[in-house]
DNA sequence: CGCTGGTTTGAAGGTCGTCAAGAAGGGTGG
DNA sequence: CCACCCTTCTTGACGACCTTCAAACCAGCG
Protein backbone atom coordinates (compact mmCIF):
# COMPACT_ATOMS: atom_id res chain seq x y z
CA UNK A 1 0.00 0.00 0.00
CA UNK A 2 2.04 2.76 -1.34
CA UNK A 3 1.05 6.27 -0.51
CA UNK A 4 1.64 7.68 -3.96
CA UNK A 5 1.39 5.03 -6.19
CA UNK A 6 0.88 7.00 -9.89
CA UNK A 7 3.60 8.64 -8.73
CA UNK A 8 5.60 5.52 -8.31
CA UNK A 9 4.13 4.31 -11.67
CA UNK A 10 5.40 6.93 -13.56
CA UNK A 11 8.94 6.78 -11.60
CA UNK A 12 9.54 3.48 -13.55
CA UNK A 13 9.69 5.40 -16.71
CA UNK A 14 11.01 8.10 -16.07
CA UNK A 15 13.17 9.66 -13.61
CA UNK A 16 11.06 12.67 -12.31
CA UNK A 17 13.11 15.51 -10.74
CA UNK A 18 11.86 16.90 -7.14
CA UNK A 19 9.94 19.21 -9.01
CA UNK A 20 7.75 17.00 -11.30
CA UNK A 21 7.41 14.63 -8.50
CA UNK A 22 5.41 17.29 -6.83
CA UNK A 23 3.07 18.00 -10.05
CA UNK A 24 2.40 14.36 -10.21
CA UNK A 25 1.39 14.44 -6.28
CA UNK A 26 -1.05 17.32 -7.03
CA UNK A 27 -3.36 14.49 -9.04
CA UNK A 28 -2.92 11.99 -6.66
CA UNK A 29 -4.21 14.20 -3.84
CA UNK A 30 -7.84 14.94 -4.18
CA UNK A 31 -8.33 12.24 -2.13
CA UNK A 32 -12.21 10.36 -2.70
CA UNK A 33 -13.09 7.32 -0.85
CA UNK A 34 -15.56 5.00 -2.83
CA UNK A 35 -17.72 1.79 -1.53
CA UNK A 36 -17.51 -1.47 -3.07
CA UNK A 37 -20.02 -2.13 -5.97
CA UNK A 38 -20.41 2.29 -6.35
CA UNK A 39 -20.17 2.98 -9.95
CA UNK A 40 -17.43 5.47 -10.92
CA UNK A 41 -17.75 5.89 -14.34
CA UNK A 42 -21.44 5.02 -16.37
CA UNK A 43 -21.15 4.07 -19.99
CA UNK A 44 -23.44 5.98 -22.30
CA UNK A 45 -23.19 8.75 -19.97
CA UNK A 46 -21.45 12.09 -21.03
CA UNK A 47 -18.61 14.71 -18.68
CA UNK A 48 -17.42 11.74 -16.89
CA UNK A 49 -14.55 12.81 -14.84
CA UNK A 50 -10.78 11.42 -14.26
CA UNK A 51 -9.49 9.60 -11.49
CA UNK A 52 -6.01 7.54 -10.20
CA UNK A 53 -6.67 4.47 -8.18
CA UNK A 54 -4.64 4.65 -4.74
CA UNK A 55 -5.67 2.03 -3.13
CA UNK A 56 -8.28 -1.20 -4.52
CA UNK A 57 -9.21 -2.43 -7.26
CA UNK A 58 -11.44 -1.45 -9.63
CA UNK A 59 -13.47 -3.12 -12.74
CA UNK A 60 -13.86 -1.16 -16.30
CA UNK A 61 -16.76 -2.98 -18.52
CA UNK A 62 -19.07 -3.18 -21.19
CA UNK A 63 -22.60 -4.43 -21.00
CA UNK A 64 -24.57 -5.41 -24.08
CA UNK A 65 -28.69 -4.82 -23.70
CA UNK A 66 -29.16 -7.99 -23.25
CA UNK A 67 -27.21 -8.67 -19.92
CA UNK A 68 -24.00 -10.07 -21.26
CA UNK A 69 -21.00 -8.76 -19.82
CA UNK A 70 -17.45 -8.64 -21.19
CA UNK A 71 -14.52 -6.33 -18.61
CA UNK A 72 -11.82 -4.57 -20.88
CA UNK A 73 -9.73 -4.80 -17.43
CA UNK A 74 -8.87 -5.05 -13.92
CA UNK A 75 -7.54 -1.75 -12.12
CA UNK A 76 -5.32 -1.40 -9.40
CA UNK A 77 -3.32 1.04 -7.44
CA UNK A 78 -1.54 3.87 -9.79
CA UNK A 79 -3.84 3.37 -13.00
CA UNK A 80 -5.83 5.61 -14.74
CA UNK A 81 -9.69 5.71 -14.70
CA UNK A 82 -11.77 7.38 -17.70
CA UNK A 83 -9.08 9.13 -19.75
CA UNK A 84 -9.88 7.25 -22.61
CA UNK A 85 -13.68 8.72 -22.50
CA UNK A 86 -11.93 12.49 -21.98
CA UNK A 87 -12.66 12.84 -26.01
CA UNK A 88 -15.23 10.78 -26.70
CA UNK A 89 -18.76 12.47 -26.47
CA UNK A 90 -20.08 9.64 -23.95
CA UNK A 91 -18.20 7.23 -22.20
CA UNK A 92 -17.80 3.83 -24.23
CA UNK A 93 -17.53 1.55 -20.90
CA UNK A 94 -18.59 1.45 -17.34
CA UNK A 95 -16.00 1.41 -13.96
CA UNK A 96 -17.09 0.12 -10.65
CA UNK A 97 -15.25 -0.74 -7.53
CA UNK A 98 -14.64 -4.18 -6.93
CA UNK A 99 -13.39 -3.46 -3.36
CA UNK A 100 -13.66 -0.43 -1.31
CA UNK A 101 -11.90 1.96 -2.85
CA UNK A 102 -9.78 4.99 -2.48
CA UNK A 103 -9.21 7.31 -5.46
CA UNK A 104 -7.96 11.15 -6.27
CA UNK A 105 -10.00 12.74 -8.63
CA UNK A 106 -8.68 15.68 -10.91
CA UNK A 107 -10.32 17.58 -13.86
CA UNK A 108 -9.64 17.47 -17.69
CA UNK A 109 -8.58 21.04 -17.69
CA UNK A 110 -5.99 20.07 -14.66
CA UNK A 111 -4.73 17.36 -17.22
CA UNK A 112 -4.58 19.51 -20.32
CA UNK A 113 -2.85 22.19 -17.85
CA UNK A 114 0.12 19.26 -16.96
CA UNK A 115 -0.03 18.17 -20.58
CA UNK A 116 1.10 21.07 -21.71
CA UNK A 117 3.68 22.56 -19.20
CA UNK A 118 5.65 19.87 -18.16
CA UNK A 119 6.79 16.97 -21.45
CA UNK A 120 8.30 14.98 -19.75
CA UNK A 121 5.47 14.36 -17.04
CA UNK A 122 3.08 14.07 -20.49
CA UNK A 123 5.32 11.08 -21.86
CA UNK A 124 5.04 9.44 -18.99
CA UNK A 125 1.33 9.60 -18.42
CA UNK A 126 1.18 8.57 -22.44
CA UNK A 127 3.66 5.81 -21.80
CA UNK A 128 1.08 4.68 -19.60
CA UNK A 129 -1.54 4.81 -21.35
CA UNK A 130 0.57 2.76 -24.58
CA UNK A 131 0.91 0.27 -21.63
CA UNK A 132 -2.87 -0.25 -20.74
CA UNK A 133 -3.58 0.04 -24.33
CA UNK A 134 -1.04 -2.95 -25.24
CA UNK A 135 -2.79 -4.69 -22.13
CA UNK A 136 -6.44 -5.08 -23.88
CA UNK A 137 -4.49 -5.78 -26.72
CA UNK A 138 -2.97 -8.93 -25.14
CA UNK A 139 -6.36 -9.62 -23.67
CA UNK A 140 -7.78 -9.81 -27.04
CA UNK A 141 -5.60 -12.15 -28.05
CA UNK A 142 -6.38 -14.11 -24.95
CA UNK A 143 -9.62 -14.35 -25.96
CA UNK A 144 -9.46 -14.68 -29.44
CA UNK A 145 -6.75 -17.49 -29.95
CA UNK A 146 -6.34 -19.08 -26.15
CA UNK A 147 -8.49 -21.85 -24.97
CA UNK A 148 -9.75 -21.76 -21.41
CA UNK A 149 -6.84 -22.82 -18.96
CA UNK A 150 -4.24 -20.82 -21.46
CA UNK A 151 -6.49 -18.00 -20.84
CA UNK A 152 -7.13 -18.33 -17.21
CA UNK A 153 -3.19 -18.63 -16.81
CA UNK A 154 -1.87 -15.98 -19.05
CA UNK A 155 -4.57 -13.68 -17.14
CA UNK A 156 -3.53 -14.79 -13.66
CA UNK A 157 0.59 -14.01 -14.97
CA UNK A 158 -0.37 -10.56 -16.08
CA UNK A 159 -2.25 -9.62 -13.14
CA UNK A 160 0.75 -11.12 -10.87
CA UNK A 161 3.15 -8.90 -12.88
CA UNK A 162 1.10 -5.58 -12.74
CA UNK A 163 0.81 -5.91 -8.95
CA UNK A 164 4.02 -6.85 -8.49
CA UNK A 165 5.16 -3.57 -10.37
CA UNK A 166 2.84 -1.63 -8.30
CA UNK A 167 4.51 -3.32 -5.37
CA UNK A 168 1.73 -5.18 -4.72
CA UNK A 169 2.60 -8.96 -4.66
CA UNK A 170 5.50 -11.23 -3.82
CA UNK A 171 6.96 -14.12 -5.80
CA UNK A 172 4.68 -16.61 -4.19
CA UNK A 173 1.52 -14.53 -5.28
CA UNK A 174 -0.68 -11.54 -4.44
CA UNK A 175 -4.11 -10.75 -2.81
CA UNK A 176 -7.22 -11.08 -5.35
CA UNK A 177 -10.60 -9.85 -4.77
CA UNK A 178 -12.09 -11.59 -7.94
CA UNK A 179 -14.25 -13.70 -8.00
CA UNK A 180 -14.74 -16.63 -10.61
CA UNK A 181 -17.41 -14.50 -11.91
CA UNK A 182 -14.62 -11.90 -12.29
CA UNK A 183 -12.69 -13.92 -14.40
CA UNK A 184 -15.29 -15.32 -16.50
CA UNK A 185 -16.65 -11.77 -17.80
CA UNK A 186 -12.88 -11.02 -18.08
CA UNK A 187 -12.02 -14.28 -19.88
CA UNK A 188 -15.29 -14.63 -22.05
CA UNK A 189 -15.88 -17.72 -20.28
CA UNK A 190 -19.01 -19.29 -17.81
CA UNK A 191 -18.02 -19.04 -14.22
CA UNK A 192 -18.18 -22.57 -14.53
CA UNK A 193 -15.75 -23.09 -17.08
CA UNK A 194 -13.25 -20.77 -15.16
CA UNK A 195 -14.07 -23.25 -12.10
CA UNK A 196 -13.03 -26.53 -14.68
CA UNK A 197 -10.36 -24.61 -15.30
CA UNK A 198 -8.75 -23.71 -12.07
CA UNK A 199 -9.15 -27.23 -10.89
CA UNK A 200 -6.63 -28.37 -14.17
CA UNK A 201 -4.31 -25.31 -13.27
CA UNK A 202 -4.56 -26.59 -9.39
CA UNK A 203 -4.57 -30.45 -10.72
CA UNK A 204 -1.08 -29.42 -12.38
CA UNK A 205 -0.18 -27.67 -9.41
CA UNK A 206 0.75 -24.50 -11.48
CA UNK A 207 -1.80 -21.66 -9.93
CA UNK A 208 -4.50 -21.81 -7.54
CA UNK A 209 -6.92 -19.38 -5.81
CA UNK A 210 -8.23 -19.78 -2.12
CA UNK A 211 -9.41 -17.30 0.55
CA UNK A 212 -9.20 -14.40 -1.86
CA UNK A 213 -5.18 -15.13 -2.19
CA UNK A 214 -3.68 -16.16 -5.66
CA UNK A 215 -0.73 -18.33 -5.48
CA UNK A 216 1.41 -18.89 -8.35
CA UNK A 217 3.61 -22.40 -8.10
CA UNK A 218 5.38 -22.96 -10.48
CA UNK A 219 5.82 -19.98 -12.17
CA UNK A 220 8.20 -21.31 -15.16
CA UNK A 221 6.05 -24.01 -16.71
CA UNK A 222 2.51 -21.68 -16.17
CA UNK A 223 4.42 -19.17 -18.30
CA UNK A 224 5.12 -21.80 -21.42
CA UNK A 225 1.78 -23.07 -21.00
CA UNK A 226 0.30 -19.99 -21.11
CA UNK A 227 3.08 -18.57 -23.67
CA UNK A 228 3.05 -15.96 -21.75
CA UNK A 229 5.86 -13.02 -22.16
CA UNK A 230 5.85 -9.64 -20.59
CA UNK A 231 7.14 -7.40 -22.72
CA UNK A 232 4.54 -5.82 -23.62
CA UNK A 233 4.28 -4.35 -19.60
CA UNK A 234 7.38 -3.57 -19.94
CA UNK A 235 8.85 0.35 -19.41
CA UNK A 236 10.91 0.66 -22.15
CA UNK A 237 13.81 3.03 -22.88
CA UNK A 238 12.97 6.78 -22.83
CA UNK A 239 13.57 7.27 -26.93
CA UNK A 240 14.24 11.04 -26.38
CA UNK B 1 -10.49 7.63 -52.84
CA UNK B 2 -9.52 11.36 -51.14
CA UNK B 3 -6.63 12.79 -51.73
CA UNK B 4 -6.25 13.78 -48.12
CA UNK B 5 -7.68 11.27 -45.82
CA UNK B 6 -6.13 12.54 -42.84
CA UNK B 7 -7.12 15.50 -42.76
CA UNK B 8 -10.78 14.13 -43.55
CA UNK B 9 -10.78 12.20 -40.39
CA UNK B 10 -9.21 15.45 -38.17
CA UNK B 11 -11.81 17.55 -40.11
CA UNK B 12 -14.52 15.48 -38.50
CA UNK B 13 -13.77 16.21 -35.19
CA UNK B 14 -12.78 19.93 -35.26
CA UNK B 15 -12.59 22.60 -37.47
CA UNK B 16 -9.24 23.14 -39.27
CA UNK B 17 -8.05 26.33 -40.41
CA UNK B 18 -6.08 27.02 -43.22
CA UNK B 19 -3.17 26.88 -41.51
CA UNK B 20 -4.01 23.83 -39.34
CA UNK B 21 -4.88 21.78 -42.35
CA UNK B 22 -1.50 22.75 -44.19
CA UNK B 23 0.61 21.16 -41.26
CA UNK B 24 -1.88 18.25 -41.42
CA UNK B 25 -1.16 17.90 -44.28
CA UNK B 26 2.81 17.83 -43.92
CA UNK B 27 2.08 14.38 -42.58
CA UNK B 28 0.48 13.50 -45.71
CA UNK B 29 3.35 14.29 -47.88
CA UNK B 30 5.76 11.39 -47.51
CA UNK B 31 3.87 9.43 -50.07
CA UNK B 32 5.73 5.42 -49.71
CA UNK B 33 4.16 2.70 -51.71
CA UNK B 34 4.08 -0.62 -49.88
CA UNK B 35 3.45 -3.58 -51.93
CA UNK B 36 0.85 -6.68 -51.10
CA UNK B 37 2.29 -8.37 -48.06
CA UNK B 38 4.79 -6.62 -47.22
CA UNK B 39 5.56 -5.79 -43.28
CA UNK B 40 5.40 -1.89 -42.39
CA UNK B 41 5.83 -2.70 -38.31
CA UNK B 42 7.41 -5.91 -36.87
CA UNK B 43 6.20 -7.34 -33.24
CA UNK B 44 9.31 -7.55 -31.13
CA UNK B 45 11.29 -4.97 -33.30
CA UNK B 46 12.45 -1.12 -31.44
CA UNK B 47 12.80 1.66 -33.42
CA UNK B 48 9.33 1.52 -35.37
CA UNK B 49 8.11 4.18 -37.66
CA UNK B 50 4.61 6.04 -38.19
CA UNK B 51 2.73 5.89 -40.78
CA UNK B 52 -1.12 7.50 -42.08
CA UNK B 53 -2.78 5.22 -44.88
CA UNK B 54 -3.76 7.22 -47.98
CA UNK B 55 -5.09 4.11 -49.88
CA UNK B 56 -5.38 0.77 -49.45
CA UNK B 57 -5.73 -1.98 -46.66
CA UNK B 58 -3.48 -2.92 -43.92
CA UNK B 59 -3.78 -5.40 -40.89
CA UNK B 60 -2.37 -5.12 -37.50
CA UNK B 61 -2.29 -8.03 -35.47
CA UNK B 62 -0.07 -10.38 -33.30
CA UNK B 63 1.68 -13.87 -33.40
CA UNK B 64 1.34 -16.54 -30.76
CA UNK B 65 4.58 -18.70 -30.70
CA UNK B 66 2.83 -21.73 -32.14
CA UNK B 67 1.82 -19.49 -35.34
CA UNK B 68 -1.61 -18.71 -34.21
CA UNK B 69 -2.69 -15.14 -35.06
CA UNK B 70 -5.24 -13.00 -34.11
CA UNK B 71 -5.97 -9.66 -35.89
CA UNK B 72 -6.49 -6.37 -33.53
CA UNK B 73 -7.71 -4.73 -36.47
CA UNK B 74 -7.66 -3.93 -39.86
CA UNK B 75 -6.83 -0.30 -40.98
CA UNK B 76 -7.82 2.22 -43.79
CA UNK B 77 -7.47 5.45 -45.58
CA UNK B 78 -6.95 8.02 -43.10
CA UNK B 79 -5.86 5.36 -39.83
CA UNK B 80 -2.53 5.90 -38.14
CA UNK B 81 -0.20 3.13 -38.15
CA UNK B 82 2.48 2.45 -35.15
CA UNK B 83 1.69 5.37 -33.18
CA UNK B 84 0.74 2.62 -30.08
CA UNK B 85 4.30 1.59 -30.08
CA UNK B 86 5.61 4.99 -30.07
CA UNK B 87 6.65 5.11 -26.15
CA UNK B 88 7.09 1.18 -26.08
CA UNK B 89 10.65 0.34 -26.03
CA UNK B 90 9.77 -2.78 -28.66
CA UNK B 91 6.62 -2.47 -31.29
CA UNK B 92 4.23 -5.31 -29.47
CA UNK B 93 2.26 -5.99 -32.33
CA UNK B 94 2.75 -6.54 -36.42
CA UNK B 95 1.35 -4.90 -39.15
CA UNK B 96 1.57 -5.85 -43.17
CA UNK B 97 -0.41 -4.55 -46.26
CA UNK B 98 -3.42 -6.19 -47.61
CA UNK B 99 -3.40 -4.54 -50.66
CA UNK B 100 -1.29 -2.90 -52.36
CA UNK B 101 -0.44 0.03 -50.15
CA UNK B 102 -0.05 4.18 -50.38
CA UNK B 103 1.06 5.39 -46.82
CA UNK B 104 3.13 8.76 -45.46
CA UNK B 105 6.14 8.27 -43.22
CA UNK B 106 6.55 10.38 -40.51
CA UNK B 107 9.12 10.79 -37.43
CA UNK B 108 8.21 10.76 -33.89
CA UNK B 109 10.00 14.32 -33.75
CA UNK B 110 7.23 15.40 -36.43
CA UNK B 111 4.31 14.10 -34.53
CA UNK B 112 6.02 15.74 -31.66
CA UNK B 113 6.81 19.29 -32.79
CA UNK B 114 2.83 19.26 -34.17
CA UNK B 115 1.36 17.69 -30.78
CA UNK B 116 3.31 21.02 -28.86
CA UNK B 117 2.96 23.71 -31.13
CA UNK B 118 -0.74 22.86 -32.56
CA UNK B 119 -2.54 22.41 -29.86
CA UNK B 120 -5.73 21.78 -31.84
CA UNK B 121 -4.36 19.18 -34.05
CA UNK B 122 -3.40 17.43 -31.08
CA UNK B 123 -6.44 17.13 -29.69
CA UNK B 124 -8.05 16.18 -32.78
CA UNK B 125 -5.12 13.34 -33.08
CA UNK B 126 -5.52 12.36 -29.70
CA UNK B 127 -9.37 12.00 -30.42
CA UNK B 128 -8.13 9.78 -33.43
CA UNK B 129 -5.92 7.55 -30.85
CA UNK B 130 -9.05 7.45 -28.61
CA UNK B 131 -11.23 6.18 -31.09
CA UNK B 132 -9.05 3.40 -32.52
CA UNK B 133 -8.97 2.33 -28.96
CA UNK B 134 -12.67 1.92 -28.77
CA UNK B 135 -13.01 0.17 -31.87
CA UNK B 136 -10.39 -2.46 -30.06
CA UNK B 137 -12.33 -2.44 -27.00
CA UNK B 138 -15.82 -2.83 -28.98
CA UNK B 139 -13.57 -5.72 -30.46
CA UNK B 140 -13.21 -7.21 -27.48
CA UNK B 141 -16.97 -7.49 -26.56
CA UNK B 142 -17.35 -8.98 -30.28
CA UNK B 143 -14.65 -11.82 -29.34
CA UNK B 144 -15.84 -12.18 -25.56
CA UNK B 145 -19.74 -12.15 -25.82
CA UNK B 146 -20.85 -12.40 -28.88
CA UNK B 147 -21.60 -15.82 -30.86
CA UNK B 148 -20.15 -16.48 -34.74
CA UNK B 149 -22.84 -14.69 -36.63
CA UNK B 150 -23.52 -12.13 -34.41
CA UNK B 151 -19.57 -10.91 -34.29
CA UNK B 152 -19.48 -11.07 -38.12
CA UNK B 153 -22.32 -9.03 -38.22
CA UNK B 154 -21.05 -6.52 -35.88
CA UNK B 155 -17.78 -6.45 -37.80
CA UNK B 156 -19.14 -6.12 -41.13
CA UNK B 157 -21.56 -3.22 -39.46
CA UNK B 158 -18.32 -1.26 -37.98
CA UNK B 159 -16.02 -1.83 -40.81
CA UNK B 160 -19.15 -0.44 -43.00
CA UNK B 161 -19.32 3.11 -40.65
CA UNK B 162 -15.38 3.70 -41.03
CA UNK B 163 -15.59 2.58 -44.64
CA UNK B 164 -18.77 5.48 -44.76
CA UNK B 165 -16.81 7.96 -42.77
CA UNK B 166 -13.72 7.80 -44.60
CA UNK B 167 -15.94 8.27 -47.78
CA UNK B 168 -15.47 4.70 -49.21
CA UNK B 169 -18.77 3.19 -48.69
CA UNK B 170 -22.82 4.07 -50.27
CA UNK B 171 -25.76 2.82 -49.08
CA UNK B 172 -25.70 -0.31 -50.48
CA UNK B 173 -21.98 -1.61 -49.28
CA UNK B 174 -18.86 -1.56 -50.22
CA UNK B 175 -15.35 -3.15 -51.17
CA UNK B 176 -13.55 -5.25 -48.74
CA UNK B 177 -10.42 -7.22 -49.94
CA UNK B 178 -10.74 -9.63 -46.71
CA UNK B 179 -10.34 -13.29 -47.04
CA UNK B 180 -12.67 -15.60 -45.19
CA UNK B 181 -9.75 -16.23 -43.30
CA UNK B 182 -8.37 -12.63 -42.15
CA UNK B 183 -11.88 -12.56 -40.73
CA UNK B 184 -11.61 -16.00 -38.92
CA UNK B 185 -8.25 -14.30 -37.37
CA UNK B 186 -10.08 -11.30 -37.01
CA UNK B 187 -13.20 -12.63 -34.91
CA UNK B 188 -11.33 -15.70 -33.52
CA UNK B 189 -12.83 -18.43 -35.49
CA UNK B 190 -11.55 -20.54 -38.07
CA UNK B 191 -12.02 -19.83 -41.95
CA UNK B 192 -14.66 -22.93 -42.04
CA UNK B 193 -17.15 -21.46 -39.70
CA UNK B 194 -16.74 -17.70 -40.85
CA UNK B 195 -17.77 -19.38 -44.41
CA UNK B 196 -20.82 -21.08 -42.27
CA UNK B 197 -22.24 -17.79 -40.55
CA UNK B 198 -21.63 -15.96 -44.19
CA UNK B 199 -24.16 -18.51 -44.93
CA UNK B 200 -26.51 -17.94 -42.46
CA UNK B 201 -26.43 -14.18 -43.02
CA UNK B 202 -27.04 -14.93 -46.52
CA UNK B 203 -29.52 -17.20 -46.11
CA UNK B 204 -31.11 -14.89 -44.03
CA UNK B 205 -31.17 -11.94 -46.28
CA UNK B 206 -28.84 -9.58 -44.09
CA UNK B 207 -25.12 -9.09 -45.96
CA UNK B 208 -23.54 -10.77 -48.19
CA UNK B 209 -19.24 -11.35 -49.35
CA UNK B 210 -19.19 -11.57 -52.90
CA UNK B 211 -16.09 -11.25 -55.45
CA UNK B 212 -14.68 -8.61 -53.11
CA UNK B 213 -17.51 -6.55 -52.68
CA UNK B 214 -19.72 -6.15 -49.55
CA UNK B 215 -23.51 -5.88 -49.60
CA UNK B 216 -25.79 -5.23 -46.91
CA UNK B 217 -29.31 -6.08 -47.89
CA UNK B 218 -31.14 -5.42 -44.71
CA UNK B 219 -29.11 -2.78 -42.23
CA UNK B 220 -31.52 -2.40 -39.63
CA UNK B 221 -32.23 -6.40 -38.83
CA UNK B 222 -28.38 -7.20 -38.96
CA UNK B 223 -27.03 -4.31 -36.49
CA UNK B 224 -30.54 -5.81 -34.12
CA UNK B 225 -29.08 -9.21 -34.63
CA UNK B 226 -25.42 -8.29 -33.71
CA UNK B 227 -26.62 -5.79 -31.12
CA UNK B 228 -24.84 -2.68 -33.31
CA UNK B 229 -24.53 0.45 -31.98
CA UNK B 230 -22.13 3.18 -33.77
CA UNK B 231 -21.58 5.71 -30.43
CA UNK B 232 -18.20 4.50 -30.14
CA UNK B 233 -17.41 5.75 -33.60
CA UNK B 234 -18.74 9.07 -33.42
CA UNK B 235 -16.71 12.16 -33.07
CA UNK B 236 -18.68 13.57 -30.72
CA UNK B 237 -18.48 17.27 -29.63
CA UNK B 238 -15.04 19.63 -28.82
CA UNK B 239 -15.61 20.08 -25.13
CA UNK B 240 -12.99 22.84 -24.77
C1' DC C 1 -5.30 -26.32 -69.78
C1' DG C 2 -3.56 -27.12 -65.25
C1' DC C 3 -2.13 -24.57 -61.30
C1' DT C 4 -3.04 -21.72 -57.30
C1' DG C 5 -5.55 -19.39 -53.82
C1' DG C 6 -9.81 -19.10 -52.00
C1' DT C 7 -14.61 -20.86 -51.07
C1' DT C 8 -17.98 -24.38 -49.95
C1' DT C 9 -19.77 -28.53 -47.92
C1' DG C 10 -19.96 -32.86 -44.98
C1' DA C 11 -18.93 -35.78 -40.98
C1' DA C 12 -17.02 -36.47 -36.51
C1' DG C 13 -15.19 -34.90 -32.26
C1' DG C 14 -13.86 -31.66 -28.46
C1' DT C 15 -14.33 -27.55 -25.84
C1' DC C 16 -17.25 -24.93 -23.57
C1' DG C 17 -22.14 -23.60 -22.12
C1' DT C 18 -26.46 -24.80 -19.76
C1' DC C 19 -29.07 -26.78 -16.18
C1' DA C 20 -29.30 -28.56 -11.70
C1' DA C 21 -27.97 -29.43 -7.17
C1' DG C 22 -24.91 -29.83 -3.35
C1' DA C 23 -20.90 -28.02 -0.34
C1' DA C 24 -18.28 -24.49 1.82
C1' DG C 25 -17.74 -20.33 3.85
C1' DG C 26 -18.92 -15.68 6.26
C1' DG C 27 -22.04 -12.73 8.35
C1' DT C 28 -26.21 -11.83 11.22
C1' DG C 29 -29.43 -12.43 14.74
C1' DG C 30 -31.45 -15.24 18.08
C1' DC D 1 -22.69 -20.49 20.36
C1' DC D 2 -25.66 -22.11 17.10
C1' DA D 3 -29.16 -21.57 13.36
C1' DC D 4 -29.95 -19.50 9.27
C1' DC D 5 -29.16 -16.91 5.81
C1' DC D 6 -26.43 -15.39 1.54
C1' DT D 7 -22.83 -15.55 -1.63
C1' DT D 8 -19.43 -18.18 -3.80
C1' DC D 9 -17.42 -22.44 -5.08
C1' DT D 10 -17.72 -27.20 -6.81
C1' DT D 11 -19.24 -31.15 -9.37
C1' DG D 12 -22.02 -33.96 -12.77
C1' DA D 13 -24.77 -34.77 -16.95
C1' DC D 14 -26.07 -33.27 -21.34
C1' DG D 15 -26.16 -30.56 -25.42
C1' DA D 16 -24.69 -26.73 -28.50
C1' DC D 17 -21.34 -24.34 -30.84
C1' DC D 18 -17.27 -24.37 -32.99
C1' DT D 19 -13.06 -26.97 -34.64
C1' DT D 20 -10.75 -30.42 -37.17
C1' DC D 21 -10.08 -33.21 -41.03
C1' DA D 22 -11.04 -34.27 -45.71
C1' DA D 23 -12.55 -33.38 -50.17
C1' DA D 24 -14.87 -31.06 -53.86
C1' DC D 25 -15.55 -26.81 -56.21
C1' DC D 26 -14.69 -22.41 -58.44
C1' DA D 27 -12.41 -18.38 -60.53
C1' DG D 28 -8.46 -16.15 -62.11
C1' DC D 29 -4.17 -16.58 -64.42
C1' DG D 30 0.06 -18.14 -66.42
Amino acid sequence: MTTQPLARKLQRFVDLTAEELAIVQQLESTVVNVDRHAELIAEGEPKQQCFVILDGWATCYKQLPDGRRQVINFMIAGDFLGLRSLLLRISDHSVTALTDLRVSRFSAAELRHIMKEHPRIATAILWALSRDEAIVVEHLVDIGRRNAMERLGHFILELGERLASAGLADEAGYDCPLRQEDFADALGLTAIHVNRSFRQLRERRLADLNKRRMTIHDRTTLAELAQFTDTYLEPGSLSS
